[in-house]
DNA sequence: CCACAGCCTGACCAACCGGTCAAGAAAATT
DNA sequence: AATTTTCTTGACCGGTTGGTCAGGCTGTGG
């Protein structure tokens, strides 16, 4: 009861520090680890003192779990252009482009989500068996009617999901091996060709037409 | 010049030691990372004192080098069967086939490499550079006489090759995300779809014919 | 039987970790 | 201006970490 009159508005100062905070947490989970990762690195990276992360993140978990549901919501609204496409062409084009767009730039989200489900995803299990799976049976079935209306070949839903995923992460996942094998970091004529070719030989080999 | 007499054979205990301790240091490495990972769980993974480790592998990162240049050659040897194939049915064919069954059998290996390469490959930066490159632009070459002979479509090669690692190691490293999206682990038969899924996805996608 | 090199390990250590806390500074509310 | 709430921070703590080491054990060659 007594926190019902919410005043107006958060104070801008705690929204300021903590997207500070998660900006430095994403980076350094995402190139240690949960485990590698010290609150300390952070707190320097933040330019902070470590005990002011403990005020507005109290444990270390914490924050890992708001780095993670943040990159869950922003990947979950890349679909919603699939959804009113007309056919895969214009569907998976688009979720494609959209998610070569977040790997570009949002690589350390995408590492922390990768770090999470290799580790048998301790904390967001639950997102998994339930959010994820909802929105996977919902896209396998809008795959199955652009097959049942013959705009693509017969291919399998879930796996095509899996390959969708997979090429697209893989270039913030792997971007250090890209980067190297491309002596030099990726320019925008790199990512467009990426993500050209990425398109082409998915939407192909799934003989959409 | 002190050991060149080297006794005929290492005693097989070294041997025998070194292959349980790296068997379970591949498996704590791949669940919490480098930074996760403690040298006390991987003895008592491996049944043996802490202090024993040290004694066969002298530092954490020691051990851990050894664990990445292990999975390391696998995958290297994965391509032989790429190599003297007529055409890309074959010849990816076989790379699928070969790396789809590495994701399989050794799960934890995948994920290490997957750990260091988003370290930015700390330990291992020296192999991508050399051996990997060298690699990499002997397939791209490869790939390149198959297109210029009309066995496939002239898609880019690096791209090519970055969309089969990305898809078979998917296996490995989101193995907890997908088992969970199937309810449980996948059978012989499920391991057998997802291949032939996605040979037969990637094989139309590069208009191999 | 001895000698000796390789193997084993409990006890220990300095360094570092996540997290706490009390005391005060700053901001908002009255 | 007074008061209350929110924010800030250096100092501190118990527990854990990678790594060390002295001393015992074991198997093998002579």
């Amino acid at each position: 009861m007594t926190d019902l009159p919410r005043s107006q508005r958060r104070t801008e100062i705690r929204q300021h520090n903590e997207t500070l905070i998660l900006q430095a947490a994403e980076k350094v989970f995402a190139e240690a680890g949960f485990g590698g990762a010290t609150m300390q690195l952070i707190a320097d990276m933040a330019g902070l003192p470590k005990a002011n992360l403990h005020y507005y993140f109290p444990t270390k978990e914490d924050l890992y779990r708001r780095v993670v549901q943040d990159i869950f919501e922003i990947w979950l609204h890349a679909a919603d252009s699939m959804d009113q496409a007309p056919g895969p062409i214009e569907g998976i084009g688009a979720y494609i482009e959209a998610k070569m767009d977040i790997s570009r730039r949002h690589p350390n989200g995408s590492k922390v989500w990768a770090f999470e489900v290799m580790h048998r995803a301790p904390v967001i299990q639950d997102y998994l068996e339930t959010t994820l799976r909802v929105w996977t049976t919902g896209r396998v079935r809008l795959i199955e009617r652009w097959i049942a209306e013959g705009k693509m070949e017969p291919v399998d839903p879930e796996h095509l999901l899996y390959m969708l995923w997979a090429t697209t992460q893989h270039y913030a996942d792997f971007g250090h091996q890209i980067e190297t094998l491309n002596a030099g970091p990726l320019s925008d004529a790199d990512w467009q060709k990426a993500t050209d070719s990425v398109k082409s030989m998915i939407l192909r080999g799934i003989g959409a037409f």
